[in-house]
DNA sequence: CGACCTGTGTAGGCTGTCTACATGAAAGCC
DNA sequence: GGCTTTCATGTAGACAGCCTACACAGGTCG
C-alpha cells in the first residue's frame, strides 16, 4: 500500500484503535497491523509523533507505567478526542464515498 | 472536506475523470466538482501541476487546441495512463477497507 | 470601463509521513 | 559469557504533495 495514501487520516486510525482500551506506542502498531491484517506496518518513526501530535491537540492523554522493568506510556482518549474521533468517521464517509464516486466502477 | 485528506488519491481521480473523454485543465477542475457533488473544488495552483507531473510521468498525453480565441492544453489518458488507473481502483479499495475496518461502525 | 468568467501557469510555504539513527532493558539461543 | 531478537521510546532530517497567493490574458455582460 502506497505509503502516504494516509495522509490525513492516520489521526483517525490512531483515535479509533485507543478507543475501547488505552494502549501505549508500540502496542497501537500492532494493533493496526492485526486490524488491517498486515496491511498497515507504521514505522515507529511515524507513530511516536503523531502521538504526541494528538496529545498536544488535547484528544489524547497519556501516563507513565513500568512493565517488567520497561517503561510504557500509555495513551487514552480524552472526551475531545472522542468528540473528534466521531467527527472523523463522519468525514472519513463522505470522502470514501466522494472518491468512490469519483473513480466509478468502469 | 479536509483538504490533504486527497494526498495520494488525487491522480487516482484525475485519471478516472479523462479516462471517458479527454479534458482540459479547468474542464477537469469542473467535472471533479460536478461528480463529486460540490464537495470537491480544487483550487488550479493543484490542478495544474498535477496534470504536468502525470503527463511526465507518462500517464496523460496533452496537446493544444484554440477555442473562441483561448487557448486550451487538452489531457488524454494514455495507454499506460489506463494501466495506472486499474491499478489505483484496486489500490483505492484495498485501502478504502482497511481504513473502514480499522475505524469500525462504533 | 469594471467586474466576472474562462483558461493556464509559477513561487513559496506548510505539514505529515518516511528513512535512518540513537538508546536501553529483557529474553532466548549458542 | 556473548549475540541477536523483541519490546519500547524517541529525534533529526529529507521528501512529496497540496495549499495559498500571485501573475497574465482574452471574452462577456452590465
Amino acid at each position: 500500500m502506497k505509503a502516504d495514501a494516509l495522509r490525513g487520516h492516520l489521526d483517525s486510525l490512531i483515535l479509533a484503535v485507543v478507543e475501547k482500551q488505552p494502549l501505549h506506542g508500540y502496542a497501537i502498531i500492532e494493533a493496526l497491523s492485526a486490524r488491517s491484517g498486515g496491511e498497515l506496518d507504521l514505522p515507529t518513526g511515524t507513530i511516536y509523533p503523531a502521538l504526541r501530535r494528538l496529545e498536544k491537540a488535547g484528544y489524547l492523554d497519556s501516563s507513565w507505567s513500568e512493565v517488567g522493568g520497561r517503561k510504557r506510556r500509555t495513551y487514552e482518549l480524552s472526551s475531545a478526542g472522542r468528540r473528534a474521533l466521531a467527527t472523523h468517521r463522519q468525514e472519513w464517509k463522505t470522502f470514501s464515498q466522494v472518491v468512490s464516486g469519483v473513480l466509478g466502477e468502469a
